[in-house]
DNA sequence: GTGCATTGCGCAATGT
DNA sequence: GACATTGCGCAATGCA
């Protein structure tokens, strides 16, 4: 058949992105590979994402909860990330300086859980951390989307495929049940006609 | 399990999700539905498709928030309020300063361009739209992978299905070559077998 | 509790 | 000029 080793070696990175139980190792070797899918794709989206969320009211909930947090002073100074990388628009940043000595306590974040100042190197540090961790999420789910639809296009191009043989094996079928039906009627007549013809 | 009609109406829906030339009426002459995936998938998307999250009017605490984090050095100035978006308070800033005058020029921020201030009640109104905008295409694109998973997993299927259906036919069509080469060797003997038992 | 991983969100830059 | 996409950081939350 189709062994298409490009195929088989997409589908194999497709299925590295599902971590869960998706690869059968027992699939590899047969002609064309047909990986199990599962329902894992669908799980991770489908819930809790959007689509079936229900009204917008989570939404606002969601938002009033984070909205006191002194949107200005803090978090425009120290941060010097050292991970900047990607970051477009802080070119300048270099020069940034801590401007919250100027704050009114009235000013400062509500911080009062557990004093989480935003000046904090602690702070700094944590959120740098988030800021990599977002990335590599992101990086991987873009990476995931992409081999899904790779995969998907592949499958199609498969399923032509399949298609145009069974096609072919109905028809070369249908032509040998022909032959047997004539040669049933009217004996052996000696026809060996569509053999390997079709 | 899946039933086929099941399978078609995804893959329709699926479809309409990419608005570009996707669907092929040419290559359908076969049985079962194969649309053409195209390279439309893993280019762009583009298109709208009114969904049926329109309405904005759900949302309006989310402004609250207003400025998050501002970028470090740059617009820390200029906004005394957090924006209290398009219809309420600016309760907590209203306490909020002018930092400005500490900032060293070279800290100010950018907004030389048509004096962009975040105060410009005109600034909130591009605000929102665009945060409309955004949760809007963002909804879209979770849709959409989830219809290229579905469809993934579907076309899975089908292809299972279709190997085994060659399998079937090749078996069949080895029974019935079995068959025709012994009546060819031995002539008419008569022997119906594999006709239906495949 | 600690730490990374996910996810929704708003902002800004950029594309159409 | 309006809307659509996209990368990014923040915060909440999930999870090991």
């Amino acid at each position: 058949m189709m062994s298409d080793s490009r195929v088989s070696s997409v589908i194999q990175e497709w299925a590295s992105s599902y971590p869960g139980q998706v690869l059968n190792p027992s699939t590899s070797n047969q002609a064309d590979s047909t990986n199990q899918l599962s329902q894992m794709d669908l799980i991770q989206y489908s819930q809790s994402q959007g689509l079936v969320r229900g009204g917008g009211d989570d939404r606002v909930a969601e938002q009033i909860m984070g909205l006191s947090y002194l949107p200005y002073s803090t978090s425009c100074i120290s941060n010097t990330s050292s991970s900047g990388s990607t970051n477009h628009h802080q070119g300048h940043s270099s020069t940034a300086q801590d401007f919250s000595s100027f704050l009114l306590p009235t000013l400062r974040a509500p911080m009062n859980k557990r004093s989480i100042s935003k000046d904090s190197a602690e702070y700094r540090q944590r959120r740098e951390r988030n800021n990599v961790a977002v990335r590599k999420s992101r990086d991987k789910a873009r990476r995931r989307i992409l081999l899904t639809q790779q995969r998907a296009l592949q499958l199609q191009e498969e399923n032509q495929k399949l298609q145009m043989r069974i096609g072919q094996l109905t028809q070369e079928l249908d032509t040998l049940k022909h032959i047997l039906s004539q040669r049933h009627l009217h004996g052996a007549e000696d026809g060996a006609a569509g053999e390997g013809s079709i």
